[in-house]
DNA sequence: CAGTCGTCAAGAGCAGTGCTCTCGTTTCCA
DNA sequence: TGGAAACGAGAGCACTGCTCTTGACGACTG
């Protein structure tokens, strides 16, 4: 991405982003499977050969548009929480999750691209889950900051995970840092009942249910920031 | 379904049958979009084109799994409910909870065509939101039971739905009669929380996050349980 | 029993897909 | 300036969903 050196690499990373360009816009308006290195090519006035030259095949196509959705997602994320004062941790989860809702309801193709099922025979390469991770660590440090500055409602009825959690909390503390075990595992819990809730809206489980969609999305994560103690 | 009448109608029947078996293996084994009406053809021995006497389209084949796929995960659920004492409403949630983790784990493409992004260019129809509601029925029978039977725990701290949401509450309710506004929308939680849960753990999510899975997954069911009311 | 009508499997064919290979051409670098 | 690498174009393969036509078989009706 720095200053390119030969005129050919200039084209070529200009070339590879207008392809990813109408690749998305492909995406947004008629899918996953809708995406056809075929009709890319077409709007691009070239051949569908030539395009195997900048991406080896349609699945490397598609991590790249899975890497940008993830980091795009992720920044939505990291500036709502951003735009809150620092220390109104519930106003900052709240503002997260309606960041994510945002961010789907504005993309839904691109959306279910990372958090719907998997495009089938797609295995998803490593270099996905280092940009998945962005929008989960902003959470993450929502509620550290909110445990470090005591801002956290004493644990109330919900049980105590059982010890054999504990190595699995390990992992998840990584994001994290200086929660307890209980409260970590309820963030968890939290963390899902978000993303649970707007793939049932964006997928269609919410029709003639749910009317007031937003107002019924706020209440509920209200719910959930006050089940992992935020206030 | 009954004693067919003529021969033409019983082979009829049967190789209907046949074909939708056919094809919910090829779904299990390579996914919603690996399903083809060729290779179902051919598998039976038939030549492609003979398909569309049974199926007016891969859509309509698809569909007809869809349902299929919600009356087998409503079957399951009614039953892992059914197997409870009626009146241990956390345990009727929990085991309702492993009964959908559990049936998802063993046809993960299934459950993805149920609750996963859609299929493109897939326009659900009216009949298999009918199909749609049978787990859903039950969960809701849970909580008016546990309701009826005052075996909720008071609702403390989280924070009591808006009255903009009386009117989805209403729809809801035909679900879950009996039940008041706050502990209705924390029900709606308690659910989106079960199914982000799966979703996340069947779509990769969880990868290099948690190892044991079905412990903190019935960890966090239970709190879902305790958030809601159930004991 | 004979005739007719609907149902059926088969086959060819259309438009589209991802992907591979080859063939000249252009560009870059030593 | 020459050779190597990158490039776009084109043909072609195997596959997809779907349509249309053809001929045969089966089941009701006169």
């Amino acid at each position: 991405m720095t200053a390119s050196r030969t005129a050919r690499e200039r084209v070529r990373a200009e070339l590879t982003r207008e392809i990813t360009d109408i690749a998305r816009r492909q995406l947004a308006s008629q899918g996953a499977s809708g995406l056809s290195l075929r009709a890319v090519a077409r709007e691009m006035g070239m051949v569908s050969s030539a395009m195997y030259r900048y991406f080896p095949s349609r699945d490397d196509l598609l991590t790249a548009l899975i890497i940008d959705g993830y980091n795009a997602i992720g920044e939505a994320v990291e500036q709502a929480d951003a735009a809150q004062p620092r220390d109104d941790h519930l106003g900052r989860w709240l503002a997260v999750c309606h960041a994510v809702r945002d961010w789907a309801l504005a993309r839904p193709h691109e959306y279910a691209l990372l958090y719907g099922s998997p495009v089938p025979g797609y295995q998803a390469p490593q270099d996905t889950v280092a940009a998945a991770v962005r929008d989960t660590v902003v959470f993450g440090r929502i509620v550290s900051d909110a445990c470090l500055a005591g801002a956290l409602s004493a644990p109330g009825s919900p049980p105590a995970p059982p010890g054999m959690l504990a190595e699995d909390a390990g992992a998840v503390r990584e994001i994290m840092p200086e929660v307890p075990d209980d409260v970590l595992f309820r963030a968890v819990t939290a963390w899902t009942g978000l993303y649970g809730w707007v793939n049932f809206e964006l997928f269609g489980q919410f029709n003639n249910v749910l009317t007031h969609r937003r107002e019924a999305f706020e209440h509920s994560m209200r719910g959930l920031g006050a089940y992992v103690g935020l206030y």
